[in-house]
RNA sequence: GGCGAGGUAGCUCAGUCGGUAGAGCACACGGCUGAAAACCGUGGUGUCGCCGGUUCGAUUCCGGCCCUCGCCA
């Protein structure tokens, strides 16, 4: 039995995936990019109960869904072949969606490359180079707007490696999946998710954020961590002024959360304003249910 | 009470030498295939403090009033 709690922050992912891990006597596989690093246990707020792939990468290192696909695919068959099954939760609506399929992704970007296109990209400015990949990929090209520059820089780099930012066949959307998956998305309405992450900030703070995050930027920060919402603001302003934009941004980020949730192929919505071990209990019947349907299905 | 500055979008503010207004942030929607808590695109949501005057036309000029901030009493 393999289940995948999705919904934005402070739904609670982490109590509604920890209270179906005991009653199925297995563990908890994170889907978080920002979990996955190990020094920011009170920004990223992390679980205190031991999970997979949180807290497995230094701060330093530039971590990727690239890289974390498969050590999310290793840990959810090691879960299969016990006898509980595994419970998934996280997120990174992307990083869920790599654990649960196959993603097939291209070669990974190579740093002397990758600074080579960048500087190809400034020289020859947003429609320069967005015109260059229009001759080298044009299908690539469609699908990328000059100004993003990231992907601009990613889909020419991509062909010169001989590949290509189009994936021969689109896995992200396709509900193609390793195994069944129950994906759970926990509804909360937009009035009591702005109180809990007001109500979550101000706890974060009461902890020391600010103190764990300007420890955190005395050492070397890799890019990709070092945009971990908050960090800079925690670390640099003032509190007041720092848990408002901490708010702002928390409150947009789950508003982006939401956009994945309505996308996932298949996700089973279920009503989370109440004790995360009912909330759990709803979805363990749904997934039986499921189970059984499809055992005489 | 006197003097000065100001009242324009949810917030901070720009602007209109008179032709009903625009930036950033917020907000909404959309894209995304090895940085995804990232990156990118689209959308203005408004009694321009109130009342009157001049004018074909006032958010803009004039008069009065109200409110806020600062300095002086």
């Amino acid at each position: 039995m393999l289940i995948a709690i999705f919904g934005p922050t402070a739904s609670g992912k982490t109590a509604v995936a920890e209270a179906l891990a005991t009653r199925l006597g297995s563990e908890v596989v994170s889907c978080d990019a920002m979990q996955a690093y190990r020094g920011l246990p009170i920004l990223t707020n992390q679980p205190e109960s031991p999970t997979r792939l949180a807290a497995i990468w230094e701060l330093s290192h530039e971590g990727s869904v690239g890289e974390y696909q498969p050590l999310a695919h290793a840990a959810i068959d090691e879960l299969l072949a016990g006898a509980g099954g595994a419970v998934l939760a996280g997120g990174t609506g992307l990083y869920l969606r790599a654990a649960i399929a196959d993603l097939h992704l291209p070669p990974p970007p190579e740093v002397s490359l990758r600074r080579r296109t960048e500087v190809l990209y400034d020289r020859l400015g947003p429609n320069g180079a967005h015109g260059l990949l229009g001759e080298r990929d044009p299908e690539a090209a469609l699908g990328v707007h000059p100004n993003d520059r990231r992907r601009v820089v990613r889909a020419l780099e991509l062909h010169e490696l001989g590949s290509s930012l189009v994936p021969e066949q689109d896995r992200l959307w396709a509900g193609e999946v390793r195994h069944h998956t129950l994906v759970v998305g926990l509804e909360v309405t937009k009035e009591e998710l702005t109180r809990r992450i007001r109500a979550r900030t101000r706890a974060m703070f009461e902890a020391g954020v600010q103190e764990e995050a300007r420890a955190a930027l005395r050492t070397r920060v890799s890019p990709s961590a070092g945009k971990a919402l908050g960090l800079v603001e925690a670390a640099t302003l003032a509190t007041a002024e720092a848990m408002e934009r901490i708010e702002v941004r928390t409150r947009r980020y789950a508003a982006y959360q939401r956009k994945w949730m309505r996308r996932i192929p298949g996700l089973a919505s279920v009503e989370a304003e109440r004790p995360p071990e009912e909330v759990a209990d709803e979805i363990l019947a749904l997934a039986r249910t499921r189970q059984h349907l499809s055992a005489h299905g």
